[in-house]
DNA sequence: GCCAACGTTGGC
DNA sequence: GCCAACGTTGGC
């Protein structure tokens, strides 16, 4: 069982937006970074916690206590030329991108960013690390169990 | 809107 | 393979 960070930008979709969906789930499109998309393709489990966090918004952080809900397959805007996502290298036989689905377990008050970097026990966490990009990034237990008990 | 940090692209 | 130019992320 590993535990997972993983960035959303509400303006897309939200915690909310998740918890109203089918079963809470939504599939996580858009990973369009390698790293990112290797995490989900050769280490992510069924079953994996995850941190749901909101990013590029005015009050960033960790929103919500969440799980993986299936194991990678072909994340489909890489093949729509009207998404955003749309890759025209990616071929279908070859698809480049991959996400999982994450299903949404409960919402928690949010732990904003600044609440993060004020706790001495999060300071290690990679998403506080300076220039961190990676909009996946894997969670130490013990980060995990500060976060989500 | 700004800008630091980082990833990707493409010429050589 | 190097590296400059460019694009993107994401906090502020």
């Amino acid at each position: 069982m590993n535990y997972w960070l993983m960035k959303s930008e509400p303006g897309e979709v939200s915690v909310d937006d998740a918890l109203a969906a089918p079963d809470a789930t939504v599939a996580w499109t858009g990973v369009r970074n390698y790293q990112a998309r290797n995490f989900m393709r050769d280490a992510m489990q069924v079953g994996d916690g995850v941190l749901f966090y909101h990013s590029s918004c005015a009050e960033p952080g960790i929103v919500g206590i969440a799980r993986v809900a299936s194991a990678a397959y072909p994340d489909p805007t890489q093949f729509d030329p009207k998404s955003p996502y749309y890759d025209a290298a990616s071929r279908r036989d070859a698809p480049r991108w991959v996400l999982v689905d994450v299903q949404v377990l409960r919402k928690m008050p949010i732990l904003g960013l600044p609440e993060m970097r004020a706790r001495p026990e999060l300071a290690d966490m990679l998403v506080l690390k300076k220039g961190n990009r990676l909009s996946i990034t894997p969670v130490e237990p013990a980060h995990w169990k500060a976060i989500a008990g």
